[in-house]
DNA sequence: CACTCATGTCAACGACTGTAGGCCAACATT
DNA sequence: AATGTTGGCCTACAGTCGTTGACATGAGTG
């Protein structure tokens, strides 16, 4: 070993820059087209470089798009949401509906994994992946029954995913205008409803 | 005019089988695997067929999918919803949810919408278009204030769409395995809400 | 019968794709 | 300075795509 910082953190490599231009250039494309369209020529283009360093930084599309797709929603912890006190005078499907605007809005990760899901095998799994992994737990610790929980996460992904897809795919007009506030007024209850509700 | 049954019935015309079976081949592969991956090579062997057939018929794969994606709601009309004494027992927004799910399940071309709208411009358009002119009237008759019908269109899109995307196209587990009865009971009163609630 | 036109097949073009491999320059290490 | 390694570009291949146009065949009509 010549230089470890810290622990084992891997040396600072020139190729650095060159390898986090392909990931940004290939998020804002697959964002922007989805997989098929999303060509690693286009991507290379972006970046700056030659189509062939995407291949040999990632070997294929699919580890592209593996290695573009990483992501954690940062779901506020679970302890976060249910001691006792917490959110004073909010409700956990506010705090869920922004959190989730944010994280869509914040970068193009989100668009990016949603629109490849469509039309891509792996880029469904991701997505089951990032729900079940990541809501699930909040769902679980909200759900009066704890076996409800995946379909009560399945539901309020449905409302979730559907917002995003009227809002930042499919850009229906009236969607695209509502404001930040009113989406929030009104998909927090349902959201809520969704994970505490006794019954339907 | 040589033979006109009715009116201006065009004649049948022997390719109509054809046509019809290229029109099915292509819902199918839209539905199946969105506008790039649906090529009309594949279209074609599906339907028996020589690829530029579907050429001289329908001039472009554009042309093509705009002929396979002609779609109606068939929403039931505003009046029987709006009328007094309708639905006995039943609410709007649980006719309306089983409506959608007979749609969606009733053929593939609501999931090639879908799965082409979010990659393809054309797709996104003509998806804008069903709901805005055929799911915005109901929300016209049944808002408190008519200013509001297109936001709370468009919220009662984002519900049903996103079921449909987790359901039928991400396939999400828990979505799958929701029955019908399940999604309804649920679903219902949030698209009653969006559409007939006074405020959020 | 001959003629016309709709229906269908076949072969090909040009463009674009993911991917592979060879070559060169800059750097780090000895 | 010599050497091995890293970062990068260029060219090329094999395959697939949408699309085109020439050609064959059949039915229908005079």
């Amino acid at each position: 070993m010549s230089d470890s910082p810290t622990s084992d953190a891997p040396p600072r490599r020139r190729s650095d820059a060159t390898k986090a231009a392909i990931l940004e250039a290939a998020r804002e494309r697959f964002a922007a087209d989805g997989y098929e369209r999303a060509t690693i020529r286009a991507i290379a283009r972006d970046a700056g470089i030659d189509p062939s360093m995407v291949m040999r930084y990632y070997g294929n599309k699919e580890g592209l798009f593996a290695a573009a797709s990483a992501f954690d929603l940062r779901l506020p912890d679970v302890g976060t949401l249910t001691e006792p006190g917490a959110l004073p005078g909010r409700q956990v499907g506010a705090v869920l509906v922004e959190h989730f605007l944010d994280r869509w809005e914040a970068d193009e990760v989100l668009t990016a994994l949603l629109r490849v899901g469509v039309t891509n095998a792996a880029g469904a799994e991701r997505m089951q992946a990032v729900f079940r992994d990541q809501l699930g737990p909040v769902a679980a610790a909200l759900s009066p029954d704890p076996a409800q929980a995946p379909s009560r996460a399945a539901l309020v992904a449905s409302q979730i995913l559907g917002m995003a897809l009227a809002r930042y795919v499919l850009r229906l007009p009236p969607a695209v205008e509502m404001t930040r506030q009113e989406i929030v007024d009104w998909l927090a209850p349902t959201v809520q409803r969704y994970l505490t509700a006794e019954r339907p």
